[in-house]
DNA sequence: ACCTGAACACCGTTCAAGT
DNA sequence: ACCTGAACACCGTTCAAGT
């Protein structure tokens, strides 16, 4: 097995993108090149080509990573109210834990669902809610726009900059979330009300 | 006043605009390049840095003469119900005529408000909806983001692929807005409500 | 004032050659 | 198998020189 002639160790795929999601952090996509990782790496840039297809396998294998770690509410019978609430604080801890990388977990929804079988557990939920089945998609797909929606407009800065704190430790962004929450559950809840009046 | 050698007519910056947002709406953010913009206005690339600082100051240029021409709700004393669903629909058919530039839009929310004077207009008719002054600027970001969140799902393809025809002209996304529009009104009517129970 | 060519410091990626 | 250097076709941008 040949080695890095810099190294003396031969490269791994984790250590490909441990890297990169180290330099996404810092400089965004844009400043990712593959020059640049393969200097952090301490190796001829052709090398990560026999780990990687190209740039945009290694971004989107990077911002995988993070979306595979989304942790899902289980399904332990409790109220799909609190499940949603849930859900919702798992979705946008990962998003703080990654901000800079948001904007393209956003562009790409597809990766979201792949890597984390998010949709699976929406429909769970909505369907203890008492959402048709014929429903299920074009709620599942509006309630997902209004969150990542709101994380992109935190992620971007239009919510960073808007009142000072509300209290020791929850930000005006915080209270924001959590009122927008709440109007997702109470929509939700009109809506079922709605269906039973029939 | 000197000129192209290679077009004899002078270089504009409305002609620079002009083809950049050809460029964007063909090739999307990454695929415009100075060069390339050159190439298309038959002029040499460093004649563009007469009449645009650099490439940053171009997109956001660009962006910023497609999002001036927004069609804000006049204040004609219309229900409030009914302005905000004309905004919302103006606002989408925006998004609709770029879609390739609005991932650019979607992270700039500066620039929306700066070209557009959108949240004078949003802070009126959330007044007009009884929306107390110091629960303003929470509702309106929340819900900007619950609709431009909705259109980064339509224009990042999420929508396109879910359900076939619903009818003649309206599309599953046609309609997905509509009900998302409904589930935010229905919100706000019933925040109102639970403030006129006090 | 406006335009231009050469140059610099970067990119991603292919390919043939090394071990 | 894995690594590498040279090379190709691109980038954005600075600068000195032209008219």
């Amino acid at each position: 097995m040949a080695v890095s002639a810099r190294r003396g160790q031969p490269l791994t795929s984790e250590e490909i993108y441990a890297a990169a999601l180290r330099l996404l952090d810092t400089a965004g996509v844009d400043g990712l090149s593959m020059r640049k990782l393969a200097a952090e790496l301490d190796v001829n840039p052709m090398s990560l080509y026999h780990h990687v297809e190209n740039k945009q396998a290694l971004v989107r294998g990077a911002c995988a990573a993070v979306v595979s770690r989304l942790r899902l509410p289980p399904d332990d019978g409790a109220p799909w109210q609190e499940q949603l609430r849930t859900l919702a604080h798992a979705y946008r801890s990962l998003a703080h834990s990654h901000p800079s990388l948001w904007s393209y977990v956003d562009g790409h929804p597809d990766l979201v669902d792949q890597e984390s079988g998010l949709w699976a557990v929406f429909n769970r939920i909505l369907v203890a809610a008492g959402i048709p089945a014929g429903e299920l998609v074009r709620t599942r797909t509006t309630l997902y726009a209004f969150v990542s929606g709101f994380l992109s407009a935190e992620t971007s800065g239009l919510l960073a900059e808007l009142g000072g704190e509300t209290g020791a430790d929850t930000t005006f962004a915080d209270t924001t979330f959590e009122s927008a929450v709440d109007l997702i559950v109470a929509g939700i809840e009109t809506r079922h009300r709605a269906s039973g009046d029939r």
